[in-house]
DNA sequence: GCCAACGTTGGC
DNA sequence: GCCAACGTTGGC
């Protein structure tokens, strides 16, 4: 089982809202890497929720609900976007500098590619991260 | 198919 | 608000 994490800014989009919806689209994303780690989701795979800009930390755990497909948003139909759905929060979110002071998470996607708003975590980068926000 | 110009993301 | 990093676009 794969394991990700997907970026939002919480003023477009944050992890409260998305407990709030209990599940949903996540579209937008614009760049050819992201959509293809989405494109390699599956049903059950579980992803990290980062609020960048503000906060810049990891606040929950969320779940594909639904694999990839196009994303109705992009008129050029280039993109596609999967479903997530809200798992529970961290305890303690963790936040990007917490991440960089942690020898064991150097050359996390997250840090290595500021940019790349959907990113692969490794089974021990997860398990590190989790262990860091009380869950 | 290269590369300069430009736009966007996101940390600070 | 600035700027570095990096992706995309378009001319050649």
């Amino acid at each position: 089982m794969a394991k990700w994490l997907a970026k939002s800014e919480p003023y477009k989009y944050s992890w409260d809202q998305l407990v709030k919806d209990g599940s949903t689209h996540w579209d937008g994303v614009r760049n050819y890497q992201a959509s293809n780690n989405m494109k390699a989701m599956k049903i059950g795979d579980q992803a990290f929720f980062y609020h960048s800009n503000e906060g810049k930390n990891i606040v929950g755990i969320m779940q594909v609900c639904k694999e990839y497909y196009p994303d109705p948003s992009d008129e050029k139909g280039r993109f596609g976007m999967v479903d997530f759905k809200a798992v529970k929060p961290l305890k303690s979110p963790v936040t990007l500098a917490q991440i960089k002071a942690s020898k064991e998470l150097e050359g996390i996607a997250l840090v290595r590619q500021s940019r790349l708003s959907v990113c692969p975590i490794t089974d021990k980068e997860w398990k590190i991260l989790c262990k860091i926000g009380g869950v």
